[in-house]
RNA sequence: GGGUCGGUACCGAAGCAGUCAAACGGGGCUGACUGUAAAUCAGCUGGCUUACGCCUUCGGGGGUGCAAAUCCCUCCCGGCCCA
């Protein structure tokens, strides 16, 4: 794995064109730069669609190129459930499993973990787990495991595991968590040196920054981590309900920590002016479940303009009977199959009636959207404006 | 013609004298989703009102009773059975 930054534009300051907030202009910290992996070049900053169990719900992986996307985001901790990383080796490993020919990043599990075990347990020795998909098996993934069973589905950017904790926390749990994350950390790296000499991939590590909402804490995780030299660095646990003003903080006080040549990951997020923020803030890497998730619920994004000035989009709930004889397309400014070829009134009968239809091209039309987004993120930096 | 069961809000369906504007489903409306458990979850769904509350409803009409969707009489409509 290589990353390298693009020369940036002279013009590099402020922009007042994509200022997110009014007399708030700082200066901005967007970066251009290519990823390099086994499985091909992506271009930073991007943006990953979830594919959880190894599918990006309702779509092909064609479909899932075509759109726009150069790199898929699939989980440690569905896949070790189910099918097993095993199995996944067996086949070919997970691209060829999924048929998936770019860069795969997998997530570690340890949010999971946090998010939807019925019973767990976390100790130093890594996180004891119970969950009723496998019918209530007791389960230890250690951080070498992690490791291990990234390293089997042939992952090309690989996460440590780590413990993301809940908002609130307090500072004493905050603390004790990261340091723990930190040793974990450093057993996953040492894992990964010696078990990723024999495979065919050439993956990259990367840290996951913690520290909750507190400052020292935050800078300390970057410290231990960046001292530990991975490939790329994350921050994780934000958007788990703390403020917003908290995360920018957060992404304020780390970014600075983090060397320039290596790619940063802002996990989890976001919405479309977060993801804006968070380029200007210096992240290279971003997945969320907002454009898939949200557009089987039937909501979706919408250009209001053909820039990222101002408000530059709109979140409809496409179910509003305000849309029952609406026959204009989707979005006037997007290129997407859906938009291109159906109606506002068309999609709002199909999620009416639940045809599975609607769920897939309204995912089509929200990645459309967040992969567009990116791409005018990456212009926009290429031309100062970011 | 006789018998019998039934007619409840948009639909289906509980309730069978007071605690009923009326359970529960569906449908409809609105909202939420941030390192995907969930094509999921939450709220609203007679009218007016922010709310307290008030008003109009349980096929129509008429009774009994302090009080009726709930009891009685009658009419209308529907299902089934017998002629």
């Amino acid at each position: 794995m290589h990353f390298q930054l693009l020369k940036q534009s002279k013009k590099q300051a402020s922009s007042p064109s994509v200022s997110l907030r009014a007399g708030s202009a700082e200066r901005s910290k967007a970066r251009r730069g290519v990823l390099t992996t086994s499985h091909g070049q992506i271009q930073t900053p991007f943006f990953m669609p979830i594919g959880t169990r190894a599918a990006v719900k309702t779509l092909t992986t064609d479909e899932v190129e075509s759109l726009g996307a150069e790199i898929i985001l699939a989980n440690t901790y569905h896949l070790y459930l189910q099918p097993g990383h095993e199995l996944v080796k067996k086949a070919g490993g997970l691209h060829q499993f999924m048929k998936w020919a770019g860069p795969i990043l997998t997530d570690s599990g340890g949010y999971q973990v946090f998010s939807l075990a019925k019973m767990r347990k976390i100790s130093e020795r890594g996180v004891e787990f119970q969950t009723d998909e496998d019918g209530g098996n007791k389960h230890l993934i250690t951080p070498e495991k992690a490791v291990e069973i990234q390293l089997a589905l042939g992952s090309d950017l690989i996460m440590v595991l780590d413990e993301c904790p809940p908002y609130p926390c307090t500072k004493k749990y905050a603390a004790e968590s990261l340091e723990m994350t930190t040793r974990w950390a450093k057993r996953c790296r040492k894992e990964f040196k010696v078990k990723s000499q024999k495979s065919k991939v050439k993956s990259g590590l990367l840290g996951i920054v913690q520290g909750s909402v507190y400052k020292d804490l935050r800078i300390k995780s970057a410290r231990q981590l960046v001292g530990l030299d991975f490939d790329g660095y994350a921050i994780g646990g934000v958007a788990v309900g703390e403020p917003r003003e908290k995360m920018k903080d957060i992404l304020k006080w780390v970014e600075p920590e983090l060397p320039k040549n290596k790619p940063r990951y802002l996990m989890g997020l976001g919405k479309p002016e977060e993801i804006l923020a968070a380029v200007r803030g210096g992240m290279d890497m971003f997945d969320c479940v907002i454009p898939t998730r949200e557009a089987r619920h039937g909501r979706l994004y919408i250009w209001t303009k053909k820039d990222l000035s101002g408000k530059f989009y709109q979140n409809i709930n496409i179910t509003n009977s305000q849309y029952k004889a609406d026959f204009k397309p989707l979005d006037k400014y997007c290129p997407c199959p859906t938009c291109q070829n159906y109606t506002r009134a068309y999609l709002r009968h199909l999620f009416n009636t639940n045809e599975i239809l609607g769920l897939r091209l309204a995912t089509i039309h929200n990645l459309a959207f967040y992969l567009d987004l990116m791409k005018k993120v990456r212009q926009g930096i290429e031309k100062g404006k970011i």
